[in-house]
DNA sequence: GCCAACGTTGGC
DNA sequence: GCCAACGTTGGC
């Protein structure tokens, strides 16, 4: 059992677009980075722990919990020629993107990022480090823990 | 295979 | 809108 914190643009799909969705399940589809993909492909399993964080907008931060719903299969969006996400050199025969389902837990109330970084036991967190933009990343037992603490607490 | 230029992410 | 950081591209 591993731990990922998964980040989305709420304006693309945001934690209530999750809560919405059928069977409150999505794919986590537009990954265009090839390690996130990797963790996808070849790390992820299916119920693992998983951070719906929200990224570039007004508040950034953890805005619910998810798991791992499925094993690895192609992201559609690479073969939409009319879609954002469209990759022309994937093709069915051998897709260059691979994405998982993710599952909604619950919302919680919102862990900014500035409450994050306010914590000395998240400080090793990779997404709290200088510089970095990847937007899946493994997260470590430990810090699950204390965010499932924060997450308990009454904001402020 | 190197590396400069360019594009993107994402917080502020 | 700015800028730091870093991934990707493409010329050589």
């Amino acid at each position: 059992m591993s731990y990922w914190l998964m980040k989305s643009e709420p304006d693309e799909f945001s934690i209530d677009d999750l809560v919405r969705a059928p069977k409150k399940t999505t794919p986590w589809f537009g990954v265009r980075n090839y390690l996130a993909r990797n963790y996808m492909r070849d790390a992820m399993k299916v119920g693992d722990g998983v951070l719906f964080y929200h990224s570039s907008c007004p508040e950034p931060g953890i805005a619910g919990l998810a798991k791992v719903a499925s094993t690895p299969y192609p992201d559609e969006t690479q073969f939409d020629p009319k879609g954002k996400y469209f990759d022309p050199k994937a093709t069915r025969e051998t897709p260059r993107w691979m994405l998982v389902d993710v599952k909604l837990e619950r919302k919680t109330r919102l862990v900014s990022l500035a409450e994050m970084r306010a914590e000395k036991a998240l400080a090793g967190m990779i997404t709290l480090q200088r510089g970095n933009r990847l937007s899946i990343t493994p997260v470590s037992p430990a810090e699950w823990k204390h965010i499932g603490g924060l997450i308990a607490r009454d904001a402020g």
